[in-house]
Formats: structure tokens, sequence, C-alpha cells
RNA sequence: GGUCCCUUCGUCUAUCGGUUAGGACACCAGAUUUUCAAUCUGGGAAGAGGGGUUCGACUCCCCUAGGGACUGCCA
């Protein structure tokens, strides 16, 4: 290895998704981890669409890719690269290899291939063309691929950032297809020409990718260039510690967002699951910028934990700005079909923030302040209305008019009116409190008696009130 | 089948030859209590198994077991 180290220049980082219709959380984490590290050196993080199959990939599959990188705040320093366009290049290398003895054309049918494949796999080696020591078909134009020449004897040394030092033997790998019978480049050529020509200097990526780091070694080799360094995460398991799919609860981006997680709290899980600094584990993105390295990655799997997952997104939820929440929240209501008078909307903003501790998501936050959004006069829940017997109503319609009265609709000021009418009453909360939550909440879930009847606004509390006592007259 | 990766509390992890093996989530108990939560206090909980190396191994080596990836004219 005489070419320079990649390790003396300007840290670049990519992430080199194919276009398949979703974004994996495994890809949001790899994307992750190449943005922090890209940041912490600071370098540059790149985007490439993997789009070499023509097949699968379509305009709303690479949005589908963009939208995910955007909503976790993962933004790449320049416009993605699509590899498909780069075909001529990827075609120019091969013809290339093909002068210099690195490559042949393979005139194998798939019906051969299937028989040596067998064999192959039978003898535990790796499969070999006859092709590559033979000479072309005397003045055929039959159908070839151009396969890669590797060594036969030797060993390849992945010096992996997280999983150290693996050596593969060269006669285990085989001659891997570069360029298909259409005269398309494969996935393991044009990553390998991508990468050089785009100047990564590090590829950090799912460790399913670990043994195909070695037939890249060996490209590399092949065309004398440096090898960029690599480092292959572990993917990300279910609860169960199994591949990770749609029946763990989730596997998409998107089906993250719409679960109500928060982008700074996927950031934050997502750095943790994986990778740690000392007992740290909540910490801003300048924090993980400034801590972050490749080598500290752990080499183990690691499984979703959706408690976890939870405990962080609450604790995002209480920093965020209420604002922000109030919007996020409408629309979660407006999705589910709720309809959002012009009137509630302030309440609706008025309790978020009262409510937000409790919640893990946002869809948590939308069954939280339901309550705002009903209309009157509200159903009474079965409960409450048992709730409500003539003792109790007497009682309630005592306090609607010590309610009336209050100086100011505060939080602090409702709470203290609240005691003293308890105490005035000579019962505890206990007595009315129930009752009274049910009226004004209709039976949905609410925060307590003085942050609701605040949310809520002394009007449309006090009528909620009223509409239960003359309805159950 | 072959090659490669992985293995500390239920989960995520700390430890990088010498610690009562630490933290967080979850869990359990108690406190609080106007629902659900939240909050506060306390508690239980781990080095897959077996061999080595060493004065001393969770840390290093080997074997076994279990889990995973790759083995495509998919990426």
């Amino acid at each position: 290895m005489s070419a320079p180290s990649p390790a003396d220049r300007p840290v670049v980082t990519r992430i080199a998704p194919s276009p398949t219709g979703m974004m994996h959380i495994g890809t949001a984490r790899a994307a992750l981890y190449n943005w922090l590290y890209a940041r912490h050196c600071g370098g540059t993080f790149l985007l490439r669409i993997e789009d070499t199959d023509r097949e699968r990939s379509t305009q709303p599959a690479v949005q589908v890719i963009l939208d995910g990188l955007e909503w976790l705040g993962l933004h790449p320093d320049a416009p993605p690269v699509f590899q498909h366009a780069n075909a001529e290049r990827h075609r120019e290398v091969v013809q290339h290899m093909l002068e210099i003895g690195r490559a042949y054309r393979c005139y194998m049918t798939v019906e051969e291939l299937e028989v040596e494949r067998e064999k192959a796999r039978a003898e535990g080696r790796a499969i070999r063309s006859p092709w590559r020591d033979r000479e072309p078909p005397a003045g055929a134009n039959q159908p070839f691929v151009v396969r890669f020449r590797g060594p036969l004897e030797g060993e390849t040394i992945v010096d992996d950032l997280i999983k150290g030092p693996v050596r593969f033997m060269n006669k285990e790998l085989d001659d891997l297809v570069l360029l298909r019978s259409d005269g398309a480049p494969t996935y393991n050529l044009a990553v390998v020409v991508d990468d050089h020509d785009m100047g990564i200097t590090h590829v950090i990526r799912g460790d399913d990718h670990l043994s195909n780091a070695a037939r890249q070694s060996l490209i590399f080799e092949a065309l004398g260039w440096a090898r960029p360094a690599f480092g292959h995460m572990p993917m990300i398991h279910g609860p169960d510690g199994k591949k990770l799919s749609k029946r763990h609860g989730a596997q998409a981006v998107s089906e993250f967002a719409d679960m109500g997680y928060l982008p700074e709290a996927m950031r934050n899980y997502l750095a943790r699951l994986g990778w740690g600094h000392g007992d740290d584990e909540i910490f801003s993105d300048e924090q993980a910028i400034a801590w972050f390295d490749v080598a500290d990655v752990v080499s183990s799997p690691a499984r979703l934990d959706w408690d976890k997952l939870g405990f962080i997104n609450n604790h995002y939820l209480r920093q965020a700005d209420d604002g922000r929440l109030f919007d996020m929240v409408r629309d979660v209501h407006a999705g589910r079909g709720v309809h959002l008078h012009e009137t509630a909307l302030p309440a609706l903003a008025r309790a978020v923030p009262l409510v937000k501790e409790g919640a893990k998501t946002l869809l948590d936050l939308a069954d939280l302040t339901v309550f705002t959004l009903k209309a009157r006069p509200l159903e009474l829940d079965a409960r409450t209305q048992g709730l409500l017997t003539e003792e109790t109503r007497a009682r309630l319609s005592r306090l609607r008019d010590s309610l009336a009265d209050a100086s100011d609709w505060s939080v602090p000021t409702l709470n203290a009116l609240l005691r003293a009418f308890a105490e005035g009453e000579g019962v505890g909360l206990g007595k009315f409190g129930p009752a009274l939550r049910g009226v004004l909440s209709g039976g949905a879930p609410a925060p307590d008696l003085a942050s609701t009847l605040c949310a809520l606004g002394d009007a449309e509390s006090l009528g909620r009130i009223d509409d239960a006592l003359s309805q159950l007259r």
C-alpha cells in the first residue's frame, strides 16, 4: 500500500442509501454517525443515492430519503450525488481494469452459473468462472458480464475502526461482477469508484457490509487507489434481538415521526444506542459533536428500547418550545379528524405546557389535550354521571359561584381557591374533585384541576359546569 | 455448508489487568395524590460456558455454545 493515506486529508464522510421507498432507522443512525464524525473533524458530510438498480429507484423513493434527512436535521454539505449519473465513468474504469488485466469477460450462462454456484458451495469455496483463464469465444458476440480478477492467494486485511483488524483469505473472495450483461455497473464497483471520486476518507456504514469492505479493498488496490478508512457499525435489532422489522413497531424514519418522536430526541437516542461518552445520557448536538469518535462506537448489535426512547423523547418534549409543540399537536388532532374550533385553539395552546411533562410522544400530548377541544355541551361519561349526586351537584354549584368570583384565572390562584373552598366545605378535595374533573373534561384525561380550569379559561370552565348542572336536573 | 462479526444487570452502556463491577431506562416497594402521569425516597438486578496466560482477569489467548451478517448480472 504505497498510495497516500486518506487519513492525511480533510475528513469526508457520506451515507449511500439505495432508494427503496423507505428510510430504515439503521440508515438514519449511519447518517447520524457520519454527520457527527464529519462535524467533529471539521470535515464534510455527503449524500449519495445508490440508484444503480434502475427498477427499484424511483423519484418518490429518493424523496423519502431527502425528507428523512431533512426531518432528522442532518443536512449534507453538498447536493446529493446520483450514482446512476456516473455510469459512464464506471464503465471507463472497468474498461481500464480490462486493459490492465484486473478484469475479464465471463460468458457463463445463468444456468451454468447456477451449477457452478452449487458446486462451489458444496466444496466450500468461492465461486470461480472458467473464463478467468480462457480466451473469449471465437468471433462470438454472446452476452457476457465483466468480472473482477481477484487474487487467488494472500489475504486482505480490513483495518476496521470499530471492529479492529479483520482478515479475509483472498481465495475466499469470489470474482464479483463489475458490469452486468446489459453494461450496467454493479454496486461494488460503483461504490469504489464513487467513494474515490468523491474523496471519501471514512466509510461508516452497517456491518452487513463488512465482507464487502474486503471485496472493495481488492478493487481499490487493483486500481492503485488509496482505500478510505472503514468503520462498520453493528445493526439495530428489535427488542427481541432479531433483525428489526415491521412487527417490532417501526423501522422507517417516517414511522418514528408519525409516532410523535422529536428529531432531536431521535438524534440523542440513536447516538446513545451503540455509542457512549461515560455516563452521559442526555446531551446536545454540540456535545455529541465534541465527543464523538468512530473508534468509540460499540462493536456489538444494539436492541431498540421503546421505553428509553420514550424517556428521552419526554425530556425533549419538556424542553421544546410551546409554540412549536402547539403546531405539531394541532396537526396530530387534525390528522385524527378532531374538529378544531377556532375558539378552542387558545385553550389547546394553554394546555400544552401544562400537560407535556406527562407525555412521551406527540400522540400522548394529543391525548392529554383533547379535553380542550370538546364542544359544549360535553357528553359526560358514566363514571362522572355516577359521581354527580344531589350533594355533589349542590357543592359544584357553590364552587361555580366562587370560581366566578376568582380574582384572576391563573393556576396558583385557582389552586388556592379550590383548597379554600374545600376547607370551607369541611371536606377533602376527593369529595368533589373527581366529579369536577369529569364535568370539565367529559372523562378525557386532564391535568390537575387548577391547570384544567386555567387551560379551558373562565368562560368555558363555568360554561361546562353550568351545562353539567342543568343537564342532569 | 463456507467466511466473517458479536456475547457485562430485562435493555442501552461504563470499565480499557487490581473497582464493594458504576450510570441510565425499565422493574419492585414506600411517599405524594383530584384521574393518568409526573415527582421524591429506597431496593433487587450482570461479566454465556470451559480451558489457559498472569501474583492477579469482565478486561489478553484458545475452544464450545448461542445470536447475526455475507456468500446475487440487489444494494
